[in-house]
DNA sequence: CTGAAAGCGCTTACAG
DNA sequence: CTGAAAGCGCTTACAG
């Protein structure tokens, strides 16, 4: 391969001079910069990232952090990682994925390295082990999902209380009374995403203060479990007139469930749920929902985190942000 | 942060020694490896990646080049970049996700910068584009899926033309004589994904060979056109009582389709797919199918190419291999 | 079994 | 506007 020695060479400069032609650092005369750029093109040079990592400690690289559980749902998590790795490369940084079952050890091992410039960790629990590590790294993190403690972090998650007052409030608006929560399995509970609890709870606390009755109930993530379950939801609360879903795997199955059960929606039930636009669309979903937007959560985790790089001392505190919801009507709801 | 010299001098030996006590490429004392290892853990010493790559132009990091196409459907896209980074992983490197727009240039960029020591390239076409620039760069290749010219790379896929003939043999022992087949979208076609005419052809061939008629259809690859698409092939052959699907996204959306044209399977229509089995189990799909197994694809990928990367001389040319189908009844046939 | 030294390919103060 | 030189943190022949 060709280095900057060869480029200058043949360009009759010094090395330093082609760098700084490379940089802009300082100014060239246009003759020089001229020959060294015919000299660049002619060998296809292109700066090793070794080198150059080593000489400024800076890679230009992400790493991204994903989790993946067993017995989950996986189809969404590629709308979080791709808008990440766009606004990554606008920004100049590659993304290097880190999808190890031990996580901490993985973020340790990057970080200490040198191998990224700061991370992204996705799926982000109450308690995550990620980030004792990640606050004893020298690189910056950002995160999607809530943490127990914010402190010194970059976070950013959908406002999940909101998402929930909102379908609440909608539901109640059009005069159901009995409704069925279908939250996420119960091993996310235990696993600490606080999203299902931070839904659920806000969910019940609405109803609780306009009086209505929110009935909620662990959803599957796996078939034939999810249609069984869905059903005995149902078999259980027959006055209910509405159900939120707040299940990924659950809503997907949904309309292949109330069509063998000849539930008609919204005729014979309302339902509203929380899906990205893309989700609803790989699954045909026709249910009025808030949208989890996922791209932009990881457009914006990306930017905090580059303004961090840049500004490791931080203009302003690290930043917790909560995106807020937006309900599309599908008309599934009456 | 650490660096070798900072455990050298802790453990009171060379930096030479620290390397070899890290390589093991020389014999040490115990009691110097023991004081050497004490010193690597006290420090939390992680050698510098930038610098060891500079030395030994060695990354330990594999790109990965995801294409992804306007207009289509995505969920199936993680089921190949998981067990391809878990494979990599398990064989010391680390994945650089590569998503750009531009795919050649990004992968000119990756290679001429040594951030990679090789590259897997994801959902290739008769054309690549990608392959010039393969076929140029220092580091090796492995692909997933077919090129019209497969000289000197490695090569993996389906064997998409065996998968048609599996089908359709299946469909004909049934005393089928009139299947629809609903091919990938036109512009999969016309992009050059070989995969969607391999499986067409092949498939129209085996039933001319039986005398039975396979009338093929380009699908759709977004709703509501899907729908729209299907119901039109199905009022167009009243006779077919078959039908073939090689098309994720209409495969996805069949059985509420066929549910609400009242169409029972496998009683008023058998269908057979192609399809994973955890794109099965996400669509909660009931067909029969021949199993894509993106897992076996991927991980096979990584290993050719690592095992070029370690010779890259090559004991044995470049491999070319199609992995054989495999047929999984779900009983939506009779 | 161990150490001193060269060098990988860059960037950037220092000097003119 | 440009160049000579140091040095980032490793690895590995060379030498003992």
């Amino acid at each position: 391969m060709a280095t900057i020695a060869d480029v200058a060479r043949i360009a009759g400069v010094s090395r330093s001079t082609v760098s700084y032609a490379l940089s802009g650092k300082r100014s060239i005369s246009d003759e020089t910069r001229r020959r060294i750029e015919e000299a660049i093109s002619a060998l296809g040079f292109t700066p090793n990232a070794g080198a150059r990592a080593l000489k400024t400690s800076q890679t230009m690289v992400l790493g991204l952090l994903l989790q993946f559980h067993q017995d989950e749902f996986a189809p969404a998590m590629l709308e979080y990682m791709l808008p990440i790795a766009d606004e990554a490369r606008e920004n100049g940084y590659d993304i290097l994925m880190v999808t190890d079952a031990n996580a901490p050890q993985a973020l340790d091992r990057i970080t200490r390295s040198g191998m990224v410039d700061g991370v992204v960790l996705l799926d982000v629990t109450h308690d995550d082990p990620r980030l004792p590590v990640l606050r004893g790294a020298r690189q910056p993190g950002a995160l999607v999902g809530l943490p127990a403690s914010t402190e010194g972090l970059e976070v950013l998650d959908l406002d999940f209380g909101e998402a929930a007052r909102q379908l609440v409030d909608h539901l109640y608006g059009l005069g159901h009374r009995e409704i069925i929560l279908i939250s996420p399995p119960k091993h996310v509970f235990e696993r600490g995403g606080a999203y299902s609890w931070r839904f659920r709870d806000a969910a019940m606390e609405r109803a609780a203060k306009y009086g209505i009755q929110v009935f909620p109930y662990f959803g599957e993530s796996r078939q034939p479990a999810i249609a069984v379950s869905v059903n005995a939801f149902l078999d259980a609360r027959p006055n209910a007139t509405a159900m939120i879903v707040h299940n990924d795997a659950s809503i997907a199955a949904l309309p292949a469930i109330l069509n063998s059960r000849g539930v008609r929606v919204p005729d014979d039930l309302s339902v509203v749920s929380l899906y990205s636009k893309n989700f609803g669309r790989a699954f045909s979903l026709p249910y009025t929902a808030v949208e989890t937007a996922p791209d932009r959560l990881g457009q914006q985790a990306v930017q905090l985190l580059v303004r961090r790089i840049m500004d490791p001392a931080g203009a302003g505190t690290p930043v917790t942000r909560f995106i807020a919801p937006e309900l599309t009507d599908r008309g599934s709801t009456k």
